[in-house]
DNA sequence: GGACCTTTGAAGCAC
DNA sequence: GTGCTTCAAAGGTCC
């Protein structure tokens, strides 16, 4: 409606918007204009044949064409509102033989079932009663009731023929008609005629409307705790109850007076993938519980190709525009504060934002030296908090410019946090892991009270998040702004085969990273859906991750595991070195072919899988992990740097292009760094400097595993120092 | 019993 | 125009 018009202006933007997104809506509404004025149309020539349709229909009811749906996806139907007006059905036998793939597709069939020729993409005939929705093993039989609108109350519009294919496949999926019968009075042309109209899949005796399942009584929950097994509707007896015989406009008033009816806003593209993919991620992954499902969701839902995307965007489109036929004076404000919890979640995210504000409020107000009259959040992180300014102070800024040096654009709405989540565990808890991460602990296991993001922050998780922080950042050398990091781990411990692999794939390009991670910045592309690229390659994956692989995400294990799945099944692709296997200090479960000794693990034991969202052991985590990770790493990097490994890393580095020669455009030396580089190592080659060694920070850190190689692996160290190609092999791939 | 978690997208609102 | 907030589904978890 008024919304859905102003945005037509904006269409042509979309267009050329890079958001593919943008590209599906405005196509649809440009489509939602032509339905809407063919829709006018069509509305006013139902008035002139309604009772003729009314008695019509009542006839032809019976015939299970429900035409709306099959004439559409009938190729070209251009006429096709007035000729479906006139005679509705215009299936010759009134029998289609079941329901096309693209049917199937549109009644919110997972992909299983609609796909090629699985025999199941076939629906059963509408007349064997039996809604296709049904089909749907998880959804299906638990599928509400659609928008159980009463009678004439939110009467079916006259639908053009876009219309008529959204109800076509609307109705088994979102509008059910399985139970709302209503007879239609006569005094109500468009009910009558839309009632024939409607795409009554059950081809029952009577007319069927759709009830919408945007419609819920006040309190949607509890009305979908009436749920009716029978009829998969979950408004459906009060209801149908409802709809009777003179339904009309005096008691849709009255009801809309006594009790609104909760409209629910009709799903997006994703809202839709997910009512789609979930049984099949359930499956796949054993996991029921939906934050962790949605976040695999969403990870495929990014994996999807445009095409495919596009398809949930267009019926995401019809579904938005059914909805507004359906409810034309519904609006999504009118859903603001439904349930009343919005109350409570404007408090609560008052409180949080209050408490993320007063974080630096505090700070502010009463300075560090009085932390003691920082409120509770402030004090809880007020590690971070001190951590953030040295940090600030040291040089990653909190606009997070050093992630995005590398690429990492996804997240920088979410690096303040992130900034937050690493710190916990951050540098500073590195020399003294045992206190902090006791007083985290004590602080952030009851994580209720805490802000929604900071509660998932302080939970058990980041309670953990020292010792592994520690194995991250010090096994892994990971640097955390780019997934190339991931290479460093492995250029460095690899076989002089794996390193030239490694070589080639961070040296195609930056993208080459993406054999490992998808994407550089977002942790969860190391996560599980990672590897789903594929038939469902990811699913054992995720399913791996989801039940205990979750400390690969936590540092240097994320890649490995990701890396053997997805790149080769037959040998890791990332071998960690011994040092880091036998270290306890890496005290990650498992790492590539590198079983760590849980024993030296302490709280992997802690943390049940998949038991508490809120646990950062859980899946549901993941994102935040391992930006947390990441993020971590930037902070370990900065917070353990040594002059000596930075030292070390540099000659390694000088050494390398003495042996080998310095080349402009080597491969080891990417672009952003080649003017520095080039600089420094020529300065370098003839008179290394330790004052600026520090430049090579970066690789350095790489070189030399950090504090891992530092404190607890003295032969690792030795060998590089000892190496001169060799090391400075693992010093130069790692800065590429 | 109800809020939370988690995801993306749409819509509304404030500035 | 931009950014923030809310809500949509889902079901386990927590208070």
């Amino acid at each position: 409606m008024p919304h859905t018009h102003s945005r037509h202006g904006s269409s042509g933007d979309d267009l050329c918007s890079t958001d593919e997104v943008k590209i599906f809506k405005d196509e649809g509404d440009r489509e939602d204009e032509k339905i809407s004025s063919e829709n006018l149309l069509v509305e006013e020539k139902s008035s002139l044949i309604d009772l003729t349709e009314s008695e019509e229909k009542g006839q032809k009811i019976a015939r299970p064409d429900h035409s709306p749906v099959f004439n559409k996806l009938d190729t070209h139907a251009p006429s096709f509102n007035m000729g479906y007006l006139v005679s509705p059905y215009s299936y010759a036998n009134g029998a289609p033989s079941g329901l096309p793939v693209t049917m199937a597709n549109k009644i919110g069939l997972p992909p299983f079932f609609c796909h090629n020729a699985d025999p199941l993409s076939t629906p059963p005939p509408a007349h064997c009663g039996i809604p296709p929705y049904q089909l749907d093993p998880k959804m299906g039989l638990t599928r509400p009731a659609l928008y159980p609108f009463a009678g004439g109350q939110y009467p079916y519009p006259m639908l053009s023929s876009d219309m008529s294919q959204v109800a076509s496949w609307h109705t088994p999926s979102v509008y059910s008609a399985s139970s709302f019968r209503t007879p239609y009075p006569s005094s109500l042309p468009i009910n009558t005629t839309l009632a024939s109209l409607l795409p009554s899949v059950h081809a029952t005796s009577h007319h069927v409307i759709n009830a919408h399942a945007a419609i819920v009584g006040v309190s949607s929950k509890q009305e979908c705790g009436v749920q009716d097994p029978t009829t998969n509707n979950r408004y459906p007896r009060n209801l149908e109850t409802k709809n009777p015989s003179n339904t009309q406009s005096n008691d849709s008033k009255d009801t809309n007076d006594k009790k609104k009816p909760h409209i629910k806003k009709p799903l997006n593209a994703f809202m839709l993938y997910m009512k789609e993919m979930r049984a099949k991620v359930v499956a796949e992954c054993t996991l029921k519980e939906s934050a962790a499902i949605n976040q695999i969701l969403g990870r495929r839902w990014h994996e999807l190709s445009r095409e495919e995307q596009s398809k949930y965007y267009e019926k995401a489109r019809q579904e938005r525009q059914l909805h507004m036929e359906l409810y034309p004076g519904w609006s999504a404000r009118d859903n603001y504060g439904y349930v009343s919890k919005k109350k409570k979640r404007k408090k609560d995210r008052s409180t949080t934002d209050s408490g993320g504000n007063n974080m630096k409020k505090c700070r502010a107000r009463f300075g560090l030296d009085q932390q003691n009259q920082w409120c509770k959040p402030c004090r809880r992180k007020k590690k971070c908090i001190r951590y953030m300014e040295s940090l600030n102070d040291n040089g990653p800024a909190e606009d997070g410019s050093v992630f995005d040096e590398h690429g990492s654009d996804d997240d920088e709405d979410d690096f303040d946090d992130e900034k937050l989540e690493g710190s916990c565990g951050s540098a500073d808890e590195t020399n003294k892991i045992e206190d902090d991460d006791s007083e985290s602990l004590n602080q952030s296991m009851p994580s209720p009270g805490c802000l929604s993001g900071l509660s998932s922050l302080q939970s058990p998780s980041t309670t953990m998040s020292p010792l592994n922080m520690n194995a991250n950042s010090t096994s892994n050398v990971v640097f955390p702004a780019t997934s190339n990091a991931l290479l460093i781990v492995s250029s460095d411990q690899t076989t002089a085969q794996q390193r030239s692999t490694l070589v080639s794939n961070s040296g195609s390009s930056s993208g080459s990273t993406s054999s490992i991670s998808t994407t550089p910045n977002t942790s969860s592309t190391v996560s599980p859906v990672t590897c789903t690229t594929g038939p469902c390659p990811g699913s054992s994956q995720e399913r791996a991750m989801m039940l205990g692989n979750r400390f690969s995400h936590l540092g240097m294990g994320l890649s490995p595991l990701v890396v053997s799945t997805s790149t080769s099944k037959s040998e890791p692709f990332f071998k960690p070195h011994p040092t880091i296997c036998n270290n306890p200090i890496f005290s990650l479960p498992s790492i590539g072919n590198c079983s760590l000794n849980n024993s030296i693990m302490p709280n992997t034991s802690r943390n049940p899988i998949g038991a508490n969202p809120r646990d950062i052991n859980n899946p549901l985590s993941i994102n935040q992990l391992t930006k947390r990770r990441e993020y971590q790493n930037v902070e370990m990097i900065e917070a353990s740097e040594s002059k000596t490994i930075v030292a070390h890393a540099a000659t390694s580095i000088i050494q390398h292009v003495a042996v080998h020669g310095y080349h402009a455009n080597h491969s080891l030396l990417n672009s952003s760094l080649n003017q520095h580089f080039h600089h420094q190592l020529n300065n370098r080659t003839e008179k290394p400097n330790r004052s600026e060694q520090k430049m090579l920070s970066v690789s350095s850190h790489s070189v030399n595993s950090s504090e891992c190689h530092k404190e607890s692996d003295s032969q690792a160290i030795a060998s590089s120092k000892t190496s001169s190609a060799g090391s400075s092999d693992n010093g130069v791939i790692s800065v590429s």
